[in-house]
DNA sequence: TGTACATCAGTGAACGCGCGTTCACTGATGTAC
DNA sequence: TGTACATCAGTGAACGCGCGTTCACTGATGTAC
């Protein structure tokens, strides 16, 4: 097993990251094992432990390093989205899903309960995705800072985060693929999510009922006029 | 292991989806063993093989019997929902959040790739409970059949869907806890979910983006002046 | 109404498997003097 | 510049575990005559 021309590997951490997010591409979470990944970095079982501990603190680590590459496409999504507000916050839902789709099986990891430890670093990085998020409905109602958010806030941001969350979830496990039609998934999540995106930004921004709570939605000019 | 009055258990495909649901309910979908089961129902190991071939047999049936119960709850919300086309998909929206939240893992089961089979009864049910929301899509667009929905439709199908699925699942997984403040996540969907389904809603169906395609969103009159 | 017998629904011991982790170890590296 | 030695990063065999499934079996039930 051990055929490298020295007896330390020089790179483990990295080989095993590597090793994991190769093994979540390919076959998801549920195949993660220890002895797989150390497998596939040609390394013994008891390997690991020296750099992570556990089964846990391995996948801990991956999925940090997931939420920092998540957070990275949302920055790129809101800078693409340019001056206009709800057109970076459109574009941020976009990468989020695109994301999704290009790295199923870390998506899946990063919001499993049970495989991850608790860990300070995942949180803070798990944070600042969200803070992405979160500063663009801010830019959006022209709110300064977090402690100016009220309820309505709070609101917009769960809505739009929940939107690409499950569409994201719901696109990698095949439930659209009876509706996608000519072009597959990726054509569908291409023409259908944009559209909806800004429609729903539209009502969530413009109509009273996302800004004021429980009152009812009334007729009201929308904020945007959309980008495209 | 057998202190049964009979040999025969008499309704023992009963009792393994009953104790399969509990142990869903206690530890989620991850916790699942035949064996744990089995032990449960007070039966050996080999026992389950008889009603249900294997572990996923076992789980398809428990999964097929939550959309149905899914299914159940979202006609609840349609006809709670009343004449308002646009409220009574509101509150499928409501009834789909709460039926997760009420069986955390029961729902996530439901949507575990690799744990279930393919099954025609699981696909059915499934079928059904997507059939209750894209309905509810055709009422509030005034369409008759599937046949005669367009894009922009099955657009507003995905994103009705993708917004209370993700919401869900980032609920389940304690994502929304630091935004809940008192009262907890109950209150805090309590009060939050049904005016962003409004406002969204009003977005959705009100807006040319959605309605049209790729068209940026524009002014107009929302179509529902919300009932509460 | 009784009896023979097929079928059904369980038992429980045993199978092989792959897992995470432990253990004493050893080769390589780096540092102090 | 050498040398002793501590530390680091691996090995590989072994541990006990719980798993799904198999197997020959047996007790209970139902049916035909």
């Amino acid at each position: 097993m051990n055929d490298r021309p020295s007896y330390h590997h020089g790179a483990l951490r990295e080989a095993l990251i590597a090793a994991t997010e190769a093994l979540l591409a390919e076959q998801g979470p549920e195949a993660f094992t220890l002895r797989e990944v150390a497998r596939r970095a040609g390394v013994s079982p008891a390997a690991p432990a020296h750099h992570f501990g556990d089964a846990a603190g391995l996948l801990t680590a991956v999925a940090s390093l997931g939420f920092a590459e998540l957070t990275h496409a949302l920055r790129e999504g809101d800078t693409r989205g340019g001056a206009d507000a709800l057109a970076a916050l459109r574009e941020q839902g976009v990468e989020y899903v695109a994301f999704a789709l290009r790295r199923p099986g870390l998506f899946r990891l990063m919001f499993r309960q049970g495989r991850l430890r608790e860990d300070a670093e995942l949180e803070q990085h798990a944070h600042a995705a969200f803070e992405v998020l979160a500063g663009g409905v801010r830019r959006a109602v022209g709110v300064r800072d977090a402690a100016a958010m009220r309820p309505a806030h709070w609101q917009a941001v769960t809505a739009l985060w929940s939107l690409v969350h499950g569409y994201a979830h719901l696109a990698i496990a095949g439930k659209f693929d009876p509706m996608c039609g000519p072009g597959g998934l990726e054509a569908f999540v291409g023409q259908g999510l944009r559209p909806v995106l800004q429609a729903i930004l539209g009502g969530l921004f413009a109509a009273p009922a996302a800004a004021r709570g429980t009152r009812g939605a009334r007729s009201a000019p929308s904020r945007t006029g959309g980008t495209r």
